[in-house]
Order: structure tokens, then C-alpha cells, then sequence
DNA sequence: TAGATTGTTAATCGATTAACAATC
DNA sequence: TAGATTGTTAATCGATTAACAATC
């Protein structure tokens, strides 16, 4: 039944086909071919085709891909059309941001609560949501749907949350705290290295100058 | 004088050694092998010789690498020492978490302004730097040094803020829309998707429980 | 010295791109 | 039908891994 593994690469391209086809929507444009799409994404149209190929003929021949159809696809693929159901873990200033971004649940990410263990976060409503002590939490998730635990918990705390989620049955972490978070547990991980990603920009930045400064 | 291009694959795996050579001299080890850092990092030794060797032959045959010349010479090549000066344009709860989060200015990041069009920001102060109205922003650029504009603004805004800061001389842009900035001037941008990083995780779930039901 | 481990070349693997027959 | 564009196979490219001579 399973046909062959999709690759990463690809998986991680979807977010984007979805964001450029959601734009086409919008723009009212019902059709759209590789080739078209290649230039407006700045990819090759031979790689859009064999991306979406992985997943199932979409296209038809002589005319390209239906906007609507495609997107709701991807869509399926992503998941965006379910609920998933996510708790916050560390209400501090990046815990609070996330509980505040309205995109997620756009997407289909739903927070269902958040915890700290500062008393002076814990009562209080963060985008109408109350914040729990953590002492809470095993209570909570049994008694409450939690798809993904969102783990925004100081550095050396990481872990052992991680840890309790995954005995507690959550199944899918992102984390926020700049470690490769590894579990023996069946878990997948999604890590946000916020640091990493600004120091490749400051990389760059430098081989720019470098390059720039090579030319005169 | 240039050497042959270093691949982006390899540049993104920097901050990763970076973080493990960080780890290791706080754990006082001196030396280690490719072989067992590989074990630690989870990649192969081969791949870390390779890597290490895009920018200099960092290690001794039969010794293997000194952890703290090696975490020095990692530093050096991502600018760690150097100081990039931030400005976070837009101060909503995504901006205010970034100013707050104090990984950055240990990694040489420095956030030496804030920007928001809300008055009721303006004028407030934010882990100690006090927000301004971002008709200001032009002035700001021209009496201080800025290397790095941090874009933290609604979506909408994001193009025409990034073209300003570009216009205005900031060669490097910290993009947290959902969207890939293109810009026509030399300007280099990383992207953080967060929405993109979720959707992917919910599809590590899904396929990870559609593997787990078709085992039955 | 003998053992260990690098730096580097060669082999393999996987991902991207090109090409084109199938077909709408 | 003729033109367009897919789905898919084959070719290319690049990145990862293996192998080993050099050498500490």
C-alpha cells in the first residue's frame, strides 16, 4: 500500500506550494502550469511536476493544474483541514508570542492550553486562554486531546519537558530551545533554531561583504 | 584568492557545530575525534572532515581537533565575534519576544532599535530600548550603524518595510512573514517560516500515524 | 616506533533537471 | 485536429559516504 518514502526535501516544499497557490486564489486565477508557477517561485516547472507527482497525478495534459483543486490537495497533504491540538509549554515572552499568532490556527493548529510554572503568569488569560501551572499538565492531557506539545521552556528544562510530554502520549514536538532534541519514544520533532538561522544570516552577510570588498 | 563556493548544506550545519563544540569545552574536553562527534552530532565522521575542511584543516592526524581552537575557529567563520547591529521593525508580541530573548546578543546580535507604528508601543521601552514611531526609521539608519533589519511586521507590510531598510543601506534581512522576500538589491535574507516549520510537523504526524495503523 | 586520525580523492547515493511520449 | 502541458523516464548534478595515503 505505501508507495515509495517522499523525501524531506520535498515535504518541506509543500508549505510553500501551499502559500504560493493560496495567493493565486486569491488572485482569482483558476489555472496555472508548471511552467508558470516555476517562474513565479523561482523554482524548475520539471521540479514542481515531479514534487506534486509524488503524491498523485493533479495535473491534466495540454492545460496544467487547476488552482482550487491543487491547493485543496496540498491542503489534504498538509493537514491543514484537521485540528491539530497543541499546548504551550513556558509561557515567557516567545510562549506568549506563539499563543498570540492567529496564523497558526488558520493552519489548523489549535492551542488548547499553556503552562509555566511562574505564579506571576500562571491565572492569567493569554489570548483567551488560561495559563496552568505545569503541575497540571499530566492531568490535563489525559483529559484532553494534545496533538503537539510547543516547547518554549528555558534551555536546560527542555529536555525533561520533552520528555514528559512523550511519556505523557504526545506525539509531535516543536522546539523552540536551541538543542537537537532526540527521544527513544515514537515522536517526530520539529526544532525552530532561531540562533541558527541568524547566524547563517550573519554568515552571509559577511561572505557578501567579503565578496564585494574582493571586487574593487 | 577565492576558493571553490562553500555549499549552503554546509553553512547551515555551522551553528549546529558551533553548538556542540560550545557543549563539549563546557563540559571541559579538550580533543575529539570526527569519530566521536559524529557519534554526539548524529552525522557521519566523513561528513564532518569534509565540512570542517572547506575552511581549513583545523584538525592534527592521529589527535584529531583541539574542541576549543576548533569552537574558535567555527566562531570566527559564523562573525560570532563580531558585533551585527539589529533593528526589529515592528514591536508587536513577535518583535517583543525577539528584543527580550537574550541568546542573540550572546552570539554577537544586538538589537540597537525598535520600530512600530502603534502608539500605544511608542515610547515604551523594551528590554530596555525604548520604541520608536517608524517615521523615525530613516533618520535612525542614517545616524547608526545597522547591519540587520529584523522584519517582525503584518504581513501586508512586510514588502514595502523591507524594500525601505534596503534602500536605506541594511544589507541583511530577518524575515518572519510567511512569505519569500525577493529583493532586487544586494541585500541578503533569511527567512523564518514558523507556519511553514508547524505544517511540516503535521505532516511527520499524520504519515507517522498512517505507518503505525498500516503495521496492524 | 606503532597507532590513531586527519585531509583528500574516489565511489556512491540521492536530488534536481532535461527530455519526450502520452494525452487532454 | 493541433497545441499545450502533463507524467515519467533518463541524464546530470551535487552532496554524502567510503577509502586510504599522509602524518602526527
Amino acid at each position: 500500500m505505501n508507495k515509495k518514502k517522499i523525501s524531506i526535501a520535498v515535504i518541506k516544499r509543500l508549505p510553500r506550494y501551499y502559500r504560493y497557490l493560496y495567493d493565486l486564489l486569491k488572485l482569482g486565477i483558476t489555472r496555472i502550469s508548471s511552467k508558470e508557477l516555476s517562474e513565479r517561485m523561482n523554482i524548475t516547472a520539471s521540479q514542481i511536476r515531479q514534487d506534486l507527482n509524488c503524491f498523485g497525478g493533479f495535473g491534466q495534459q495540454g492545460y496544467g493544474y487547476n488552482v482550487e483543486s491543487l491547493f485543496n490537495e496540498i491542503s489534504n497533504i498538509l493537514g491543514v483541514n484537521e485540528t491539530f491540538h497543541t499546548i504551550i509549554v513556558g509561557a515567557g515572552h516567545m510562549g506568549q508570542a506563539l499563543a498570540n499568532y492567529g496564523n497558526f490556527e488558520k493552519r489548523g493548529f489549535k492551542v488548547v492550553g499553556i503552562f509555566d510554572v511562574n505564579p506571576a503568569v500562571v491565572g492569567t488569560a493569554i489570548n483567551g486562554i488560561e495559563v496552568l501551572h505545569i503541575d497540571k499538565l499530566d492531568e490535563f492531557i489525559k483529559q484532553n486531546k494534545v496533538d503537539i506539545g510547543i516547547l518554549t521552556v528555558p534551555y536546560d528544562q527542555t529536555p525533561a519537558v520533552a520528555d514528559r510530554l512523550a511519556r505523557l502520549g504526545v506525539k509531535g514536538l516543536w522546539n523552540f530551545s536551541p538543542m537537537d532534541l532526540e527521544l527513544e519514544h515514537d515522536v517526530v520533532i520539529e526544532n525552530v533554531h532561531l540562533s541558527d538561522s541568524l547566524m547563517v544570516l550573519g554568515y552571509k552577510l559577511n561572505e557578501m561583504r567579503n565578496r564585494n570588498k574582493s571586487k574593487n
